[in-house]
DNA sequence: ATTATACCAGAACTTGTGTTCTATGTCAAG
DNA sequence: CTTGACATAGAACACAAGTTCTGGTATAAT
């Protein structure tokens, strides 16, 4: 009960609430929200809302109306002033073939800017340009760009990239602790599973977005 | 009438609004203010507000609870435009087994945010969110988010959301007109591409962009 | 089949909250 | 002294908005 993954629509309200909450100035009704997402009852975006309250993502005062407080993205809320533009370091490429740069190795370069409201994290975070199609059963292709987090273990359920010392490769996976084997998933609902032994799997970082530019 | 000097009152109303915000994340009422600063009648926090508004220190929203805008600082800000910050209308979902929205149906209720230097084309984007995983194909799943542009022709390549009229469905493929036929080819190139007479496509917008975010 | 759970819709209900009306008091200008 | 703008209090009111109840559909587990 502690981690649960949100439905798409309790995404869409999140985001619904961040983005009338950044334009607005104040909080939307629950029937604002409910119109927005495509919901006619008022009873439905009251229980998503309180999954949304269950899970840590809004907190909610009772009886007020509108009084909902965001947790997860801006706590600070009103700050426009600073710009919400992120400048994430373009450390290099990844491939198949090889472990991906950690980001202490080489300085920046290159930079790509990110709003932030597009990250929940900021902190440690890089992007690398995908070489190859070997990731495509992670639906990433060639020239797309990872943004990652520099972390060595990883939770449950999340999307990462991993060097299999067996094979010698680097593989972006949803990973899954399963005992003393990992399960690694991938991000094609169509795809297999591939099982390896824990000592197997290195952990390099966590995919947190994935953006593809197309169009020449 | 340009510059009026705050009444005392005022100024305690405008501090106790900022600070209510900053605190609870949301606005307070009209009578929370009034307890606040000592004022048993709501007329006159009302009557307060509005020369708070008339003073341009605040904003207010008729009919809506707790509708106050706090303009402080940055009344005007500066303008997304200068900032390289695209604010990018979220339209609604796609999925496989309708066609997509169009720009004009709707009134944007959510945006992104994008920067720019992501963006060559500023011009007619709009965003949509995938909706089931009817889309791996093109290496787009469920949730993804696609930067799409407006258009019923494609040139050769060009990635684009296409209407197959007899299967009723909406795919993303890249396109090639080849005589009287379109080639659909898959982004994921392991895949084969389909074959379809011209007449039988209708090319509903260009890609120009899938963001996916993950983790949480 | 039966139960349980997660999810949704609609409507009724209750409370929250902005608006407005009347009244009172002050104070400076005519 | 009267008038009128400013400032205030209190109460009645109407609508906005949260809550709750009843019922429905799926799905999975028993």
């Amino acid at each position: 009960m502690a981690k649960v993954e949100l439905s798409q629509r309790q995404k869409r309200i999140l985001r619904f609430v961040e983005d009338f909450s950044r334009k607005k100035g104040y909080l939307p009704s629950i029937r604002e929200i409910g119109a927005a997402v495509g919901i006619s009852s008022t009873s439905v975006v009251d229980y998503n809302l309180r999954i949304l309250e269950r899970e840590r993502h809004i907190q909610r005062d009772p009886k007020v109306s509108r009084g909902i407080k965001l947790l997860g993205s801006h706590p600070r809320g009103r700050s426009r002033l600073d710009l919400g533009l992120v400048a994430v370091p373009l450390l290099g490429r990844i491939a198949a073939g090889q472990p991906i740069p950690v980001p202490e190795d080489s300085p920046a370069e290159e930079t790509i800017e990110l709003t932030r409201n597009l990250l929940k994290d900021v902190d440690g975070i890089y992007a690398l340009e995908v070489k190859g199609n070997s990731m495509v059963d992670a639906l990433v292709n060639d020239g797309d760009i990872v943004v990652m987090k520099h972390q060595d273990t990883a939770e449950n359920g999340e999307m990462v990239a991993v060097w299999l010392k067996d094979r010698q490769e680097t593989t972006l996976k949803k990973i899954y602790h399963e005992g003393r084997r990992v399960r690694l998933q991938p991000a094609n609902p169509l795809l297999k599973p591939i099982f390896a032994p824990a000592e197997n799997v290195e952990v390099q970082g966590k995919v947190i977005m994935v953006v593809r530019r197309l169009g020449k």
